[in-house]
DNA sequence: CAGTGAGCGAGCTTCCGCTTGACTT
């Protein structure tokens, strides 16, 4: 039997160390933290000092179980947790739960899983670092203690399951700022002149582009610019060259694979994560969640070797970056593959793809810069001394890493994307082709994407790489964010242009401002995060996670006590919670559209129990009159809904016609526009309209749905026709009424009689009842309680 | 899965940060 046991926090980990130890060392995994505050209550004991109240989770209480097996027969234990304040909590949490003795004990850490990194851990080991864990201690405490006041206070004052947090909050008013920005947003517009030159004594293709040297504000300015100039003659008076270099990006954090995964392959930030753990857990790259860019002598030596075997010594430049991201715990490496010698990897195609863009981004990181030459050539005009044409271009005179990797930027930018020039000296007289003066309008600031608002998070220090993706999830599970193409405004650009001694004049029509699948706020995110910022401006605040962070360090060193800590925020926090719950009013956000030019009645939208809404008619009608009320469809919100669009909604639900002497009617409900017939539903398409769509069409839908249904079904007894056995979409079922019983992988669904499947259904029913001989937790006592049972 | 929204009241919703399977229809 192994002497000794090491914890850590992941299994794909403890795998990999456990070939590192050798036989006397048994490795298991913790899977994450063990114990958490109780969900359903606050769990923390305000009167007491804050004591948090943790209790272990019905799904872990196995994992306990089997480490606490293994404890006992250990001589000692290591706590191999990661080396951050959550790893340090983790290992404390371990030594209470399983009831570890000091002298038995023992605290490693390492930041890299490399032979050499664990066995001098092995050597250096010592104890749980108490003031670490006070300072994960205060920030577990704070954050449900403004989670679970806050929420409670927006479902009473806005609507309810709505929820507010440190971190969801903050990323909500990001996006919500921007949108105003947009909103409030004064397009200017200039005029960009561009030359194209003729070089001498060469063949027609011989050109030259450039660009004037200041942008010129109005037509007017533009049209005697270019009448001013004209019959001038171009002469280069300078051509400046000078070195230039490029270095490559550090290697990828979380943060950075997620925006370069966007960027470059297209995936959102829950499918980079999905894939990068996919490649984690087959010993492809290294962990997937970190914020540190450093890289193991191991892989640099690694990279090295392989950088020049493939390219030569000269493209070898092994460099460490550091890490400026605020807050980093730098618990593990960067993102690498775990040998770079495999330069392909993965069993699929997004696997393959994502591994690519790991290992080069890793290769490139150790290799040379590239040296650029950077030209910048200066034309005068004749006709004035006031403007230049300038022609800037850039040569890659040793490409370094440019050779594996480049990384993309996410907004192109207005300059003239660098090219070779042709050869010119100073002296050399150009003719002139054409002069081209278009509009500009400076466009609007871009809306979030996942990736980018990743990003704005990081540069803040608010979240941690393996909240990223969630986040994300959540502020669009909670409706306060949607992604929303934007179609953008047409507008009509000016185009002068100078040829032969005239000035020729067109427009072109251009979209301005559009944009697709970008990060955009419904309306209750913007209540929301208006009545946050009106009532709880320091939660808010961007810099509220930095200004807590600095007193979670200085828990973690020793200088302030954790529920000091906690007090000096929760009083003055909670008294403002109390005070807004007994002054604000109810937020409604509402808007009065209108007249109803049939009723007379006034038409409103805001916000209900159930979302966004319309409203026909006042709620406390003097002649105790009821309002209509409709919901709002996906596409629309409060703030931008027309009278008309208003009143068509309360059109619904209308009758769309008959099907087999069965009336059809249409409406939209909380799933969105449907259609109901023979008391079923059937969920119309997006491009489907409730308020349009005709009876023909609606036929062909019911037709539709019902024939995908019957393609489903595998087997009816026709004694008993509420039970069917059907093809879902984890494999066949067996449907009896509501009721749904999956069926075991070594059955036939086909060769199943009645008898059978009722039986199935009573070994299912009495599995679900007692899901394991696991003792009770709190939360399953109340609900057999509730049901009378035992 | 659904047609709510008044008003009453019971019971529910909710945080952030570690980590993967068990589970779903």
């Amino acid at each position: 039997m192994a002497k000794n046991l090491v914890i850590v926090e992941s299994p794909a980990k403890a795998k990999t160390i456990e070939s590192f130890l050798g036989k006397d060392y048994m490795v298991k995994s913790s899977f994450g933290h063990i114990r958490d505050l109780d969900k359903n209550k606050l769990s923390v004991d305000i009167q007491h000092d804050f004591t948090p109240q943790y209790e272990i989770p019905r799904e872990k209480k196995k994992v306990i179980e089997e480490l606490l097996a293994a404890a006992r027969k250990a001589e000692i234990i290591w706590l191999a947790s990661d080396e951050d304040r959550e790893g340090e909590a983790i290992a404390w949490h371990l030594y209470e739960v399983l009831g570890l003795e000091e002298s038995h004990t023992r605290r490693i850490v390492f930041h890299e899983i490399t032979k050499k990194a664990i066995q001098q851990a092995i050597e250096n080991p010592r104890f749980i670092d108490f003031n670490l864990v006070d300072a994960q201690q205060a920030r577990r405490v704070l954050d449900r203690l403004v989670g679970y006041e806050l929420s409670p206070l927006l479902w009473k004052k806005v609507k309810p399951a709505l929820s507010a947090g440190r971190v969801q909050s903050v990323a909500v008013r990001l996006i919500v700022e921007r949108e105003f920005e947009i909103r409030n947003f004064n397009p200017t517009d200039y005029f960009r002149v561009t030359g194209l030159f003729q070089l001498p004594n060469k063949d027609e293709k011989a050109q030259l582009t450039a660009e004037l040297d200041q942008r010129l504000p109005t037509k007017e300015a533009t049209l005697e610019f270019l009448n001013h100039i004209i019959g001038s003659t171009y002469t280069v008076i300078n051509v400046e060259k000078k070195p230039g270099k490029r270095s490559p990006a550090a290697p990828f954090t979380t943060s950075t694979l997620q925006q370069e995964a966007a960027r470059k392959l297209g995936f959102s930030v829950a499918r980079t994560m999905m894939i990068a753990q996919q490649l984690y857990e087959s010993g492809l790259i290294t962990y997937m969640r970190t914020d540190s860019v450093n890289l193991s002598d191991l892989a640099l030596a690694m990279a090295q070797d392989e950088i020049i075997k493939l390219y030569g010594k000269e493209y070898s430049n092994t460099r460490q970056y550091t890490t400026r991201t605020k807050g980093a715990q730098e618990a593990h490496e960067a993102i690498r593959p775990t040998s770079m010698e495999r330069h392909q990897a993965g069993e699929n195609e997004a696997q393959r793809k994502l591994y690519e863009l790991i290992w080069k981004r890793t290769m490139a990181s150790q290799m040379s810069d590239a040296l650029l030459e950077k030209t910048t050539i200066t034309i005068a005009i004749s006709k004035t001394n006031h403007y230049h044409f300038i022609s800037r271009g850039e040569v890659v005179i040793f490409d370094g890493f440019l050779k594996v990797y480049s990384e993309s930027v996410d907004e192109e930018t207005d300059e003239m994307n660098a090219e070779i020039l042709p050869p010119v000296s100073t002296g050399d007289e150009l003719k002139e082709k054409s002069i081209t003066a278009v509009q500009k309008f400076t466009p609007p600031p871009y809306r979030y994407t996942e990736a980018s608002l990743v990003k704005k998070l990081e540069e803040l220090g608010i979240g941690r790489p393996s909240t990223y993706a969630p986040i994300i999830s959540t502020i669009q599970k909670r409706e306060y964010v949607e992604k929303k193409d934007h179609a953008g405004i047409e507008k009509t650009a000016h185009i002068l242009t100078l040829k032969n001694g005239k000035i020729k004049e067109e427009t072109k029509v251009e979209k301005w401002g559009a944009e697709k699948g970008k990060l955009t706020p419904t309306d209750i995110g913007i209540l929301v995060t208006q009545f946050l910022m009106n009532n709880f401006e320091n939660i808010m605040d961007y810099q509220f996670t930095a200004r807590v962070e600095k007193e979670f360090d200085e828990i973690a060193e020793g200088k302030l006590k954790w529920n000091k800590m906690i007090q000096r925020f929760y009083w003055p926090f909670h008294e403002t919670v109390v005070k807004t719950q007994q002054t604000q009013e109810k937020v409604k956000g509402e808007r009065l559209l209108g007249v109803d030019p049939v009723s007379g009645k006034n038409v409103y939208a805001k916000i209900g129990r159930f979302g966004a809404m319309v409203q026909l008619g006042e709620s406390k009608d003097p002649t105790g009159q009821k309002p209509r009320f409709a919901s709002l469809r996906k596409n629309q919100s409060i703030e931008t809904i027309t009278l008309e669009e208003a009143l068509s909604l309360f059109k619904l639900p209308r009758s769309v016609g008959m099907y087999m002497e069965k009336e059809i009617i249409a409406s939209t409900g909380r799933f969105g526009p449907y259609l109901l017939y023979n008391s079923v539903f059937y969920s119309l398409p997006k491009d489907e309209d409730p308020l349009v769509i005709d009876q023909e069409k609606a036929i062909q839908i019911i037709e539709e749905k019902n024939r995908k249904e019957a393609a489903k079904i595998i087997k009816t007894f026709p004694e008993r026709p509420d039970v069917v056995i059907q093809n879902g979409r984890y494999g066949p079922y067996i449907k009896i009424g509501s009721e749904n019983i999956p069926i075991p992988k070594k059955v036939a669904p086909e060769s199943l009689d009645l008898q059978q499947c009722l039986e199935l259904q009573k070994k299912y029913l009495e599995s679900k009842a007692n899901p394991s001989e696991m003792k009770e937790t709190p939360a399953q006592k109340k609900k057999s309680k509730s049901k009378g049972k035992k």
